[in-house]
DNA sequence: GAAATTTTGTAGTGATCGTTACATATATTT
DNA sequence: AAATATATGTAACGATCACTACAAAATTTC
């Protein structure tokens, strides 16, 4: 009822087929939300760049929010992948942080059309309950894993606190790359503000855990 | 004709006196517009806010706009008010940009209602090209005062650079801050990060200016 | 071919958006 | 008191919002 049919690109439906390809139309309202925000593209746009009109898109995707989860889902597979990739890479925190943030600077103004990070910017200031809830789901979850690898290097036992500490840093930076690359910021300059924010990460997590020699 | 009255609290004009304090009013509505930004508050529910209705919004402020531009301008002469304080302030650049970090932490969380920076995310992914434009030209301002205070101490000759590589990290740095405040990252959290950002901002600052010995 | 199933576009739902004509109310000035 | 000037609320403007009955179209199954 409810449950349209399963996702699949093979199976011939028993009724009439569909009219567009809903990756297509995915990667379309990917590329409308990332450059404006949730709210500042309406379902008359996304319907008219889709080329299909409104009540296609809800019978494929529910609603505007369910479009929107899907772009990010691809989004996540594409430009947001390199933060569980780096996360999941060995070696001490240090390089792990600076790395975050190189790549954070390339992966949020490759594509001129595709600035900063859909989920930390894309429903920012959204007048809509479902999408900010949905957002802030996923910066909770981010927020959690780099805590969690962290901890590898610093254990709350040994390091109390510290994992904690350096993740919210992580945070913050790549908010502000995301912001400023939305901003306008250009590539080059997002790199250098990463390097240095990466310099500064090193030194924090080589302090001493309890108190100077 | 389209100038209204030049402001002024004491002056009793000649027809039927105001019935409500425009002070008071665009107190208001930096509240709103702080908290949930441009687009996400409409002109109907800061008329109801204010207690007055929209006509007499526009009779005073010209239009929307023109009361977001208010609003903007009291918060930049209080919460926004600690970065050209802190400009002008003398000693090394690298003490400057360390304590522009710590103020914005507290600045942009400081109270419940009023988090993050109101010129830097207040009007993000709004869908009006007047206040987008507003907040650009506000931004940019900042960026240049910046730069211009970093190259008292790394002047273009010399330095070739410098200041614009390290004025873009604070940039990047504040920006973070008022995003991740918004996001809803508690003061001591922003603080932190504040203070590691402050540690790389230093190092970055006294980096050998051509190679390294 | 008939029945069943799914997608399509047409055309609308009521709500809200920023803004404004207009008449009325309240003040000062003559 | 009459004239002038400004502020007020009522009530609307057209545009857009996310969303959806509904019937026609297109396919498979029987």
């Amino acid at each position: 009822m409810t449950a349209k049919k399963i996702e699949n690109g093979s199976e011939k439906g028993r009724g009439r087929p569909r009219a567009f390809d809903p990756e297509a139309a995915v990667e379309t309202a990917l590329g409308l939300f990332h450059a404006r925000g949730y709210d500042a593209v309406g379902v008359a746009e996304l319907s008219r760049a889709i080329g299909v009109k409104p009540p296609s898109l809800y019978a494929a995707f529910g609603s505007k929010l369910g479009l929107f989860e899907r772009a990010v889902a691809l989004f996540l597979s594409r430009e947001g992948a390199f933060v569980p990739a780096t996360l999941s890479e060995t070696g001490p925190v240090a390089e792990v942080g600076a790395r975050l943030f190189a790549r954070a600077a390339t992966a949020y103004s490759a594509d001129r059309g595709h600035l900063g990070c859909l989920v930390t910017d894309g429903a920012r200031n959204s007048a809509d309950e479902g999408v900010c809830a949905f957002t802030k789901t996923l910066k909770t979850a981010t927020r959690d894993r780099v805590i969690d690898r962290f901890r590898q290097e610093f254990p709350p036992e040994g390091a109390p606190g510290k994992a904690e500490r350096l993740a919210d840093f992580v945070v913050v930076t790549l908010a502000g790359l995301s912001a400023s690359a939305r901003d306008g910021l250009p590539p080059e300059a997002l790199a250098e503000a990463a390097a240095i924010a990466g310099a500064g990460f090193r030194a924090a997590c080589a302090e001493a855990p309890e108190s100077a020699p």
